[in-house]
This record gives C-alpha cells, structure tokens and sequence, in this order.
DNA sequence: CTACTCTGCCCGTACGTGCGGTCAGTTCAC
DNA sequence: GTGAACTGACCGCACGTACGGGCAGAGTAG
C-alpha cells in the first residue's frame, strides 16, 4: 500500500510521509473525529509526541492532506484543459479523473470527500477552500462556454457543477476499489448519463466517455502515479 | 425553529420528542461525533441523566433518527409510486421529494445525510440500512421498468441510482434552505439534466421537471408537512 | 583529528479536559 | 403503592497536547 519512500533508517524529511499516510488512512476508515494520534503512532512504531513534533496539531495535519490532494487535482485539471479543447471532452475528463482517484488513492481520496465539510468553517481551511472553489470554477467555467458554443442546452452552471460533483464526491460511501465494479466503467456511465444530460449529441457522448477513448487515456496519462 | 409540540409541562410522552428534535439539530449542525448530551440537555434545561433515561445511549439515538427518517421517506415513495406511473415522472418525484426535504425538515436531512455512513458498519443500525436498501431499490426497480418500456436508454440502473442519489446526499454541504436559491428550482435543474441524460425525450423532460408541474405539485401534497 | 556545541528528530510521560454512561434517590401522576 | 420521569453527583476513560530530555549528525575552533 505505501511504497518505501526512499530507503530504511533516516529518510528524506524523515517519517513525516509516513505519519501523513497513515493518519490519511484512518480519517479515511473511521473519519477526523475518530481518527487518533496514538493509533496511528503505535501502527508506526513511534510515539505519539512524534507526530506532534512534525504536525503540532490535528487540525493542522488534516488542513496539510486536503492541500496535498488538492494541489494535485489543480495541476492535473489544468493540463487536462491544456490537453483536450471540446466542452463535453472536457467535462468526460473531469469525471474519468474523478472516478479515477478513488482507485489510484483510495485513502486520500476518501479522506478528502469524508472531511470536505470542514472546508467550509472550520478556521486554517482557508487554502483548501480557496483550492477547492477553484477547481469548481474551472468545471463552471467550462459548462459556460460550452453552452455559450451551443455544445450544451442552456442552464444554471453552477447547479450543474454541484450536481456532478455530488455525484463523484458520494462516491466513497459505496465504491470498493476491491470490488467487481471497475472504476472506468463507473466512469463510463457517469458521463453517459451526464453528457447525455447536458445535450451532448449521441456519437460524441459515446466517443467522451468510453473508457478506452482518447479522453479516457489522456486522463490516464495525466493522473499516472507520480514515479 | 422546533414547533411547540403540545403544550408546557408534561407533553405527551414527556419531552422525548423535544430532545430528539434538539439532538437531530446538533448532530445536522456539528455530526454526531461532535454533538454531545451536555448540550443537548442544557439547552434543553434538563439533566443529561434524563435523555439517558429515555434513550439509553447515543448510537441508539442516531439509530432512532435515522429510522423515523426512512420510515417517512419511505411511506411517501410508496404514495408517488401509486399516484404516478410514467417512469419519468416517478423519477422526477423521486428528485423533486430529496429536493424539497432539504427545506422543509433541513435538520433531520442533514442529520441522515451526514451520517448515512454509519449505516453501512455500525451495528445496530441493521433496521436503517434495510430502509435505507428498500428505498433505493425502488428507485432502481422504476429505472429498470422504464428501460424497459424504453422510456429510458439502457444503462446500469443501479450506477444511475446511485448517481442521482449522489447528487441529492450532497445537498446539505453547499444548499442553504434560507439562502436566494430556491429548493425547487435545484429539483428543476437537476431533473432535467437527469431526465435527460436518461434518454428521456425534451417535452416530457420540461413537463416533469416543471417546479410548477403535475409531479411537483402530487410531490408537495404528499410530502406536505404532517398536520 | 578531536572536542565542543548546536540543531533537528524523536521518545515517554504526564496533564487536563470532555464526554458517555451509572446510580441512588426524589418527585409526581394514577 | 407503583412506576415512570427526572435529577445531580460521580466514574472511568480516551484523547490532544505540553514538556523535558535523549541522541545522532553537522558545523566549527583548536
């Protein structure tokens, strides 16, 4: 589950990684609440003063994985937009990218969509939040223009967004990344329903969202584990 | 906020109502980790010795919250379900009915939707989960018959309920009941682009859709405030 | 090379607090 | 009398975090 970082004994910033992998796999499992230092000291073999050396408080720490993730997230969205110019490709590749994090980085994925909530008042979330609001404008933006270009059927953007990204961020309440359901396929559908939704025509909505179409693998290529 | 039950003093059944209308506030407000007894009752004017007198304990609480949720959720799909039989508009009251709890019992609907997870695992909740399962069988039981009846474009029911569900679960962190948005222009929106992402043709979309529309208007009978 | 110091990583413990739940006992309606 | 509603004091525990110190490696003066 976690690759060795970089070799036994003292490693590169030492076991901050470590401690941050772990701690994201139990918000993920139990949830912030729940999760606790000393549980995750004791799976390391440390102790838990440690993790406070490194992180100082909980909240802290969580704030240090929602930033993580979402810097990822950004970086990748932008190539994406970079990559592919069609609305409706745009929007699949939002959605196969979506889905696809949550086979790719169960435990992150999952700790952020538990906890997003605390994004919205808990104080020293703020670049979170300004992270997150700026992904939701880069889905906005892009189901305006398709409507301004005709591609979609006129309606509210925001709405739309919020519904899409409704659909995603439930998502680790019922998808096994274990389970018989792959998540490409999980994508697959999704887009269908959505793009068919938005009035995308028949032959480009299947072209966006197969799973083995040039959207699909683009976003395969973009969202690669980092080597 | 909390209506007058029935009157000063001794209400029927005590105050066992009052505190879980409270708790449901709390655990909506805070989650249910966060939402504590000495709150509840101090709020309440009471001792916390007397919510454990009627309760017991905090799982059994949340247990009873979610039951009497899905009890009335679940009686009401019944009701849409012998008052329309097109597939698309049992969909549309399925959408309008989610949409429109978020206002009229934004406590109790938030309070579910935060904590839905715990039906999954947590022991106890085996009642719950099973309405829970109940409810979403019927709405993939209407997508399956109006694939049939291809009214609908085939498709993984269940992966379409679940994408719809997704969208209405994640509501309560972005949808203010007392905010310029009104309820039932979101179920308007996102019907249509639902509705239409499932093949369904524009006119029956815009009909079903319609804030103002039959389906929206049998909705809000049956789901009309209980007198 | 040696000795000394400085610094960052890490440990173990202890403290304070908040919370779920217990219990003995009181009040009150019937 | 009987039983339900309710109280308030209390317990035990889990958890975040403060604190003091140990230890190894880098830098530096001699």
């Amino acid at each position: 589950m976690t690759e060795p970082v970089v070799a036994p004994g003292r490693a590169r910033g030492g076991r901050r990684d470590e401690i941050l992998a772990t701690f994201t796999r139990h918000v993920a499992e139990r949830g912030y609440d729940r999760a606790n230092f000393g549980d995750v000291a004791s799976e390391l073999g440390m102790s838990k003063g440690t993790i406070v050396h490194h992180f100082g408080t909980k909240d802290r720490m969580l704030a240090e994985v929602q930033e993580r993730y979402m810097r990822r997230r950004l970086a990748e969205a932008h190539v994406l937009l970079a990559r592919l110019t069609a609305p409706e490709q745009r929007i699949a590749a939002f959605v196969h990218a979506g889905v696809r994090y949550s086979t790719e980085e169960p435990a992150t994925t999952v700790a952020f969509q538990r906890e997003v909530v605390r994004l919205t008042d808990e104080p020293g979330m703020e670049t979170a939040r300004a992270q997150r609001d700026a992904y939701r404008d880069l889905v906005v933006a892009v189901l305006r223009d398709g409507e301004a270009d005709g591609v979609f059927v006129p309606g509210d953007a925001r709405l739309r967004s919020l519904q899409m990204f409704g659909s995603l961020h439930w998502m680790w309440t019922w998808f096994d990344p274990a389970g018989r359901m792959r998540a490409q396929d999980v994508a697959a559908e999704f887009c269908r329903t959505l793009l068919r939704g938005l009035g995308v025509g028949e032959a480009a909505v299947v072209a966006a969202a197969d799973p083995d179409g040039p959207v699909a693998r683009c976003v395969a290529e973009v969202c690669a584990p980092r080597p």
